[in-house]
DNA sequence: AACGTTGAAATAGTTC
DNA sequence: GAACTATTTCAACGTT
Protein backbone atom coordinates (compact mmCIF):
# COMPACT_ATOMS: atom_id res chain seq x y z
CA UNK A 1 0.00 0.00 0.00
CA UNK A 2 2.72 2.21 0.18
CA UNK A 3 3.64 2.11 -3.27
CA UNK A 4 0.19 3.21 -3.99
CA UNK A 5 0.95 6.39 -2.10
CA UNK A 6 4.61 6.80 -2.89
CA UNK A 7 3.28 6.46 -6.86
CA UNK A 8 0.60 8.98 -6.62
CA UNK A 9 3.05 10.78 -4.15
CA UNK A 10 5.32 11.50 -6.72
CA UNK A 11 2.28 12.30 -9.28
CA UNK A 12 0.75 14.83 -7.10
CA UNK A 13 4.24 16.49 -6.36
CA UNK A 14 4.95 16.63 -10.28
CA UNK A 15 2.02 18.47 -10.63
CA UNK A 16 2.76 20.70 -7.84
CA UNK A 17 5.78 21.74 -9.00
CA UNK A 18 4.92 22.23 -12.36
CA UNK A 19 2.30 24.80 -11.69
CA UNK A 20 4.68 26.24 -9.07
CA UNK A 21 7.34 26.96 -11.68
CA UNK A 22 4.68 28.69 -14.02
CA UNK A 23 3.66 30.65 -11.37
CA UNK A 24 7.01 31.55 -10.40
CA UNK A 25 7.48 32.88 -14.21
CA UNK A 26 4.19 35.03 -13.84
CA UNK A 27 5.33 36.34 -10.74
CA UNK A 28 8.57 37.72 -12.46
CA UNK A 29 6.37 39.10 -15.27
CA UNK A 30 4.58 40.73 -12.78
CA UNK A 31 7.85 42.33 -11.76
CA UNK A 32 8.73 42.82 -15.37
CA UNK A 33 5.41 45.13 -15.51
CA UNK A 34 6.06 47.04 -12.27
CA UNK A 35 9.16 47.80 -14.03
CA UNK A 36 7.91 49.21 -16.99
CA UNK A 37 5.54 51.56 -15.15
CA UNK A 38 8.22 52.75 -12.84
CA UNK A 39 9.82 53.57 -15.91
CA UNK A 40 7.16 55.64 -17.80
CA UNK A 41 6.60 57.53 -14.35
CA UNK A 42 10.14 58.19 -14.49
CA UNK A 43 9.34 59.56 -18.03
CA UNK A 44 6.90 61.89 -15.91
CA UNK A 45 3.70 60.00 -17.67
CA UNK A 46 0.60 59.38 -15.57
CA UNK A 47 0.99 55.60 -14.75
CA UNK A 48 -2.87 55.19 -13.40
CA UNK A 49 -3.77 56.84 -17.04
CA UNK A 50 -1.93 54.27 -18.49
CA UNK A 51 -3.18 51.12 -17.02
CA UNK A 52 -6.89 52.85 -17.87
CA UNK A 53 -5.89 53.22 -21.70
CA UNK A 54 -4.86 49.32 -21.39
CA UNK A 55 -7.77 48.27 -20.33
CA UNK A 56 -9.81 50.38 -22.40
CA UNK A 57 -8.04 49.11 -25.42
CA UNK A 58 -9.06 45.45 -23.98
CA UNK A 59 -12.31 45.99 -23.90
CA UNK A 60 -14.46 45.12 -27.13
CA UNK A 61 -15.21 48.50 -28.45
CA UNK A 62 -19.55 47.32 -28.48
CA UNK A 63 -19.11 46.77 -24.93
CA UNK A 64 -17.44 50.38 -24.47
CA UNK A 65 -20.64 51.80 -26.12
CA UNK A 66 -23.09 49.93 -24.33
CA UNK A 67 -21.50 50.37 -20.79
CA UNK A 68 -21.99 54.31 -21.66
CA UNK A 69 -25.06 54.50 -22.81
CA UNK A 70 -26.25 52.59 -19.55
CA UNK A 71 -24.07 55.00 -17.64
CA UNK A 72 -25.69 57.65 -19.01
CA UNK A 73 -29.23 56.82 -18.91
CA UNK A 74 -28.70 56.23 -15.06
CA UNK A 75 -26.99 59.48 -14.47
CA UNK A 76 -29.79 61.38 -16.49
CA UNK A 77 -32.25 59.21 -15.00
CA UNK A 78 -30.85 60.80 -11.23
CA UNK A 79 -30.79 64.03 -12.69
CA UNK A 80 -34.09 64.37 -13.82
CA UNK A 81 -35.41 63.14 -10.33
CA UNK A 82 -33.49 65.80 -8.63
CA UNK A 83 -35.48 68.79 -11.14
CA UNK A 84 -38.81 67.55 -11.13
CA UNK A 85 -38.61 65.33 -7.88
CA UNK A 86 -41.92 62.95 -7.53
CA UNK A 87 -44.28 63.65 -10.59
CA UNK A 88 -44.65 60.17 -10.69
CA UNK A 89 -48.27 59.60 -11.13
CA UNK A 90 -48.92 62.95 -14.06
CA UNK B 1 -42.03 58.04 -21.10
CA UNK B 2 -40.51 60.82 -19.14
CA UNK B 3 -42.33 59.53 -15.97
CA UNK B 4 -40.09 56.10 -16.59
CA UNK B 5 -37.37 57.88 -16.29
CA UNK B 6 -38.48 59.84 -13.12
CA UNK B 7 -39.57 57.19 -11.41
CA UNK B 8 -36.00 54.81 -12.08
CA UNK B 9 -34.20 58.29 -11.34
CA UNK B 10 -36.09 58.56 -7.57
CA UNK B 11 -35.21 54.62 -7.08
CA UNK B 12 -31.41 55.22 -8.14
CA UNK B 13 -30.82 58.52 -6.28
CA UNK B 14 -32.23 56.56 -3.11
CA UNK B 15 -30.13 53.68 -3.37
CA UNK B 16 -26.88 55.99 -3.81
CA UNK B 17 -28.38 57.85 -1.10
CA UNK B 18 -28.53 54.94 0.85
CA UNK B 19 -25.07 54.01 0.21
CA UNK B 20 -23.11 56.86 0.49
CA UNK B 21 -24.60 57.64 3.56
CA UNK B 22 -23.60 54.30 4.54
CA UNK B 23 -19.83 54.95 3.59
CA UNK B 24 -20.03 58.07 5.47
CA UNK B 25 -20.57 56.53 8.62
CA UNK B 26 -17.42 54.00 7.83
CA UNK B 27 -15.38 56.64 6.91
CA UNK B 28 -16.03 58.25 10.54
CA UNK B 29 -15.31 54.80 12.19
CA UNK B 30 -12.12 54.62 10.30
CA UNK B 31 -11.41 58.20 11.44
CA UNK B 32 -12.01 57.04 15.41
CA UNK B 33 -9.53 54.03 14.25
CA UNK B 34 -6.57 56.04 13.62
CA UNK B 35 -7.74 58.22 16.80
CA UNK B 36 -7.16 55.39 18.94
CA UNK B 37 -3.80 54.44 17.59
CA UNK B 38 -2.53 58.05 17.84
CA UNK B 39 -3.96 57.78 21.34
CA UNK B 40 -1.84 54.45 21.79
CA UNK B 41 0.72 55.99 20.07
CA UNK B 42 1.01 59.06 22.30
CA UNK B 43 1.07 56.68 25.38
CA UNK B 44 4.16 54.86 24.23
CA UNK B 45 2.92 52.21 22.31
CA UNK B 46 4.36 50.79 19.29
CA UNK B 47 1.21 51.26 16.37
CA UNK B 48 2.89 48.68 13.88
CA UNK B 49 2.91 46.43 16.86
CA UNK B 50 -0.52 46.63 18.00
CA UNK B 51 -1.75 46.31 14.10
CA UNK B 52 0.30 43.20 14.20
CA UNK B 53 -1.36 41.81 17.11
CA UNK B 54 -4.77 42.82 15.45
CA UNK B 55 -4.44 40.93 12.18
CA UNK B 56 -3.37 38.05 13.95
CA UNK B 57 -5.84 37.68 15.96
CA UNK B 58 -8.13 37.99 13.03
CA UNK B 59 -5.98 35.14 11.60
CA UNK B 60 -6.32 32.86 13.93
CA UNK B 61 -9.65 32.81 13.89
CA UNK B 62 -10.09 32.60 10.21
CA UNK B 63 -7.19 29.75 10.26
CA UNK B 64 -9.47 27.24 12.52
CA UNK B 65 -12.09 27.88 10.21
CA UNK B 66 -9.70 27.26 7.04
CA UNK B 67 -8.23 24.24 8.52
CA UNK B 68 -11.55 22.77 9.28
CA UNK B 69 -11.96 23.42 5.56
CA UNK B 70 -9.35 21.70 4.28
CA UNK B 71 -9.30 18.86 6.95
CA UNK B 72 -13.15 17.72 5.52
CA UNK B 73 -11.66 18.09 1.72
CA UNK B 74 -8.90 15.74 2.22
CA UNK B 75 -11.52 13.35 4.47
CA UNK B 76 -13.83 13.38 1.55
CA UNK B 77 -11.02 12.90 -0.95
CA UNK B 78 -9.84 9.68 1.41
CA UNK B 79 -13.29 8.60 1.34
CA UNK B 80 -13.72 8.73 -2.09
CA UNK B 81 -10.37 7.14 -3.27
CA UNK B 82 -11.57 4.30 -1.09
CA UNK B 83 -14.69 3.83 -2.97
CA UNK B 84 -12.63 3.61 -5.90
CA UNK B 85 -9.12 2.68 -5.46
CA UNK B 86 -8.53 2.69 -8.89
CA UNK B 87 -5.71 2.14 -11.70
CA UNK B 88 -3.24 1.07 -9.16
CA UNK B 89 -2.08 -2.54 -10.43
CA UNK B 90 -3.08 -1.30 -14.21
CA UNK C 1 8.44 43.94 37.45
CA UNK C 2 5.40 41.80 36.87
CA UNK C 3 3.15 45.23 37.07
CA UNK C 4 4.91 46.61 34.56
CA UNK C 5 3.52 43.56 32.33
CA UNK C 6 0.35 43.80 33.73
CA UNK C 7 -0.16 47.44 33.61
CA UNK C 8 0.86 47.36 29.93
CA UNK C 9 -1.03 44.31 29.03
CA UNK C 10 -4.12 45.95 30.32
CA UNK C 11 -4.07 49.28 28.49
CA UNK C 12 -2.65 46.72 25.64
CA UNK C 13 -5.87 44.84 25.58
CA UNK C 14 -7.62 47.87 25.99
CA UNK C 15 -6.79 49.65 22.55
CA UNK C 16 -6.60 45.92 20.81
CA UNK C 17 -10.63 45.88 22.25
CA UNK C 18 -11.55 49.28 21.27
CA UNK C 19 -10.23 48.59 18.13
CA UNK C 20 -11.94 45.49 17.15
CA UNK C 21 -15.32 47.01 18.26
CA UNK C 22 -14.68 49.94 15.64
CA UNK C 23 -14.12 46.83 13.16
CA UNK C 24 -16.53 45.15 14.02
CA UNK C 25 -19.36 48.17 13.34
CA UNK C 26 -17.28 48.53 10.03
CA UNK C 27 -17.72 45.31 9.39
CA UNK C 28 -21.94 44.99 9.69
CA UNK C 29 -21.91 48.55 7.66
CA UNK C 30 -20.29 46.53 5.06
CA UNK C 31 -22.93 44.41 5.34
CA UNK C 32 -25.39 47.09 4.84
CA UNK C 33 -24.12 48.22 1.91
CA UNK C 34 -24.15 44.84 0.10
CA UNK C 35 -28.36 44.06 1.78
CA UNK C 36 -28.53 47.85 -0.08
CA UNK C 37 -27.03 46.31 -3.80
CA UNK C 38 -28.57 43.29 -3.05
CA UNK C 39 -32.18 44.95 -3.08
CA UNK C 40 -30.77 46.92 -6.00
CA UNK C 41 -30.58 44.08 -7.89
CA UNK C 42 -33.62 42.79 -7.28
CA UNK C 43 -35.43 46.04 -8.45
CA UNK C 44 -33.40 44.95 -11.50
CA UNK C 45 -30.74 47.91 -11.25
CA UNK C 46 -27.15 47.58 -12.89
CA UNK C 47 -25.12 47.15 -9.31
CA UNK C 48 -21.44 47.65 -11.76
CA UNK C 49 -23.38 50.77 -13.00
CA UNK C 50 -24.58 52.35 -9.43
CA UNK C 51 -20.98 51.36 -8.59
CA UNK C 52 -19.60 53.72 -10.81
CA UNK C 53 -21.50 56.49 -10.23
CA UNK C 54 -20.83 56.62 -6.74
CA UNK C 55 -17.12 56.13 -7.72
CA UNK C 56 -18.11 59.24 -10.18
CA UNK C 57 -19.63 61.28 -7.35
CA UNK C 58 -17.22 61.15 -4.84
CA UNK C 59 -14.34 62.63 -7.32
CA UNK C 60 -14.48 65.90 -7.64
CA UNK C 61 -15.47 67.52 -11.07
CA UNK C 62 -12.99 69.47 -11.64
CA UNK C 63 -10.50 66.23 -11.22
CA UNK C 64 -12.59 64.31 -13.30
CA UNK C 65 -12.26 67.14 -16.12
CA UNK C 66 -8.46 66.93 -15.78
CA UNK C 67 -8.67 63.01 -15.61
CA UNK C 68 -10.46 63.15 -19.00
CA UNK C 69 -8.61 65.71 -20.76
CA UNK C 70 -5.48 63.38 -20.23
CA UNK C 71 -6.88 60.49 -20.85
CA UNK C 72 -8.00 62.16 -24.27
CA UNK C 73 -5.14 63.92 -24.83
CA UNK C 74 -3.01 60.28 -24.14
CA UNK C 75 -4.78 58.39 -26.52
CA UNK C 76 -5.08 60.78 -28.97
CA UNK C 77 -1.24 61.41 -29.05
CA UNK C 78 -1.01 57.41 -29.65
CA UNK C 79 -3.64 57.53 -32.27
CA UNK C 80 -0.84 59.87 -34.03
CA UNK C 81 1.37 58.24 -33.59
CA UNK C 82 -0.02 55.39 -35.03
CA UNK C 83 -0.97 57.33 -38.25
CA UNK C 84 2.07 59.44 -38.76
CA UNK C 85 4.81 57.15 -37.21
CA UNK C 86 8.34 59.10 -36.57
CA UNK C 87 8.47 62.70 -38.27
CA UNK C 88 10.00 63.53 -34.91
CA UNK C 89 12.55 65.40 -36.66
CA UNK C 90 10.82 67.48 -38.83
CA UNK D 1 3.93 71.59 -31.72
CA UNK D 2 2.35 68.06 -33.37
CA UNK D 3 5.98 67.02 -32.73
CA UNK D 4 5.82 67.42 -29.33
CA UNK D 5 2.77 64.90 -29.56
CA UNK D 6 4.23 62.90 -32.04
CA UNK D 7 7.12 61.99 -29.58
CA UNK D 8 4.88 61.73 -26.58
CA UNK D 9 2.72 59.47 -28.88
CA UNK D 10 5.27 57.22 -29.19
CA UNK D 11 6.86 56.77 -25.98
CA UNK D 12 3.29 56.11 -24.46
CA UNK D 13 2.69 53.34 -27.46
CA UNK D 14 5.94 52.05 -26.24
CA UNK D 15 5.11 51.30 -22.94
CA UNK D 16 1.67 50.30 -23.70
CA UNK D 17 3.02 47.74 -26.07
CA UNK D 18 5.19 46.30 -23.43
CA UNK D 19 2.82 46.09 -21.08
CA UNK D 20 0.78 44.38 -23.57
CA UNK D 21 3.11 41.93 -24.53
CA UNK D 22 4.14 40.88 -20.78
CA UNK D 23 0.23 40.35 -20.53
CA UNK D 24 -0.09 38.40 -22.95
CA UNK D 25 2.58 35.91 -21.79
CA UNK D 26 1.31 36.11 -18.81
CA UNK D 27 -1.88 34.80 -20.28
CA UNK D 28 -0.58 32.33 -22.23
CA UNK D 29 1.13 31.31 -18.79
CA UNK D 30 -2.36 31.23 -17.46
CA UNK D 31 -3.42 28.73 -19.95
CA UNK D 32 -0.78 26.72 -19.16
CA UNK D 33 -1.66 26.12 -16.08
CA UNK D 34 -5.15 25.41 -17.04
CA UNK D 35 -3.81 22.48 -19.28
CA UNK D 36 -1.93 21.19 -16.11
CA UNK D 37 -4.85 21.17 -13.88
CA UNK D 38 -6.75 19.21 -16.84
CA UNK D 39 -4.22 16.83 -17.20
CA UNK D 40 -4.27 15.74 -13.28
CA UNK D 41 -7.40 15.67 -13.60
CA UNK D 42 -7.24 13.42 -16.43
CA UNK D 43 -5.35 11.08 -14.41
CA UNK D 44 -7.94 11.12 -11.55
CA UNK D 45 -6.75 13.74 -9.34
CA UNK D 46 -8.70 16.25 -6.97
CA UNK D 47 -8.45 19.72 -8.69
CA UNK D 48 -9.41 21.56 -5.56
CA UNK D 49 -7.02 19.51 -3.55
CA UNK D 50 -3.89 20.41 -5.41
CA UNK D 51 -4.92 24.15 -5.52
CA UNK D 52 -5.67 23.56 -1.81
CA UNK D 53 -1.93 22.09 -1.47
CA UNK D 54 -0.01 24.66 -3.18
CA UNK D 55 -2.25 27.34 -1.56
CA UNK D 56 -1.17 25.68 1.90
CA UNK D 57 2.81 26.04 0.35
CA UNK D 58 2.47 29.35 -0.47
CA UNK D 59 1.11 30.37 3.09
CA UNK D 60 3.66 28.37 4.65
CA UNK D 61 6.35 30.46 3.55
CA UNK D 62 4.70 33.62 3.70
CA UNK D 63 3.75 32.59 7.61
CA UNK D 64 7.39 31.58 7.64
CA UNK D 65 8.88 35.71 6.61
CA UNK D 66 5.94 37.26 8.72
CA UNK D 67 7.09 35.14 11.87
CA UNK D 68 10.14 36.84 11.46
CA UNK D 69 9.32 40.27 10.63
CA UNK D 70 7.15 40.39 14.06
CA UNK D 71 9.42 38.27 16.08
CA UNK D 72 12.10 41.15 15.00
CA UNK D 73 9.43 43.94 15.69
CA UNK D 74 9.06 42.57 18.81
CA UNK D 75 12.13 41.87 20.28
CA UNK D 76 12.81 45.33 19.12
CA UNK D 77 9.94 47.20 21.01
CA UNK D 78 11.27 45.55 23.81
CA UNK D 79 14.70 46.62 24.03
CA UNK D 80 12.93 50.12 23.25
CA UNK D 81 11.22 49.81 26.69
CA UNK D 82 14.69 48.60 27.99
CA UNK D 83 15.84 52.30 27.23
CA UNK D 84 12.84 54.12 28.58
CA UNK D 85 10.91 51.82 31.28
CA UNK D 86 8.28 54.45 31.65
CA UNK D 87 5.93 55.50 34.23
CA UNK D 88 5.39 52.66 36.18
CA UNK D 89 5.49 54.11 39.26
CA UNK D 90 3.92 57.63 38.35
C1' DA E 1 6.34 66.69 1.37
C1' DA E 2 6.92 63.43 -2.37
C1' DC E 3 8.15 58.81 -2.93
C1' DG E 4 7.83 54.00 -2.85
C1' DT E 5 6.17 50.23 -0.01
C1' DT E 6 2.84 47.74 2.07
C1' DG E 7 -1.65 46.10 3.46
C1' DA E 8 -6.55 46.27 2.90
C1' DA E 9 -10.77 46.84 -0.10
C1' DA E 10 -13.12 46.49 -4.38
C1' DT E 11 -13.74 44.49 -8.68
C1' DA E 12 -13.45 41.01 -12.31
C1' DG E 13 -13.34 36.45 -13.76
C1' DT E 14 -14.06 31.52 -13.13
C1' DT E 15 -16.11 27.44 -11.56
C1' DC E 16 -19.76 24.68 -10.08
C1' DG F 1 -26.49 32.66 -10.97
C1' DA F 2 -24.16 32.15 -6.73
C1' DA F 3 -19.67 31.39 -4.51
C1' DC F 4 -15.07 31.50 -4.67
C1' DT F 5 -10.55 32.93 -6.37
C1' DA F 6 -7.51 36.07 -8.51
C1' DT F 7 -6.38 40.51 -9.94
C1' DT F 8 -6.49 45.22 -9.67
C1' DT F 9 -7.16 49.46 -7.11
C1' DC F 10 -6.99 52.42 -3.32
C1' DA F 11 -5.42 54.29 0.98
C1' DA F 12 -2.20 54.53 4.89
C1' DC F 13 2.48 54.52 6.52
C1' DG F 14 7.18 55.17 7.00
C1' DT F 15 11.14 56.93 4.50
C1' DT F 16 14.23 60.11 2.30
Amino acid sequence: MSDTVGIAGGQIRAFIERIEHIEAEIAELNEGKKEVFAEAKGEGFDVKILKEIIKLRKQDQEERDEHDTVLDLYMRAMDEDEKAPAKKAA
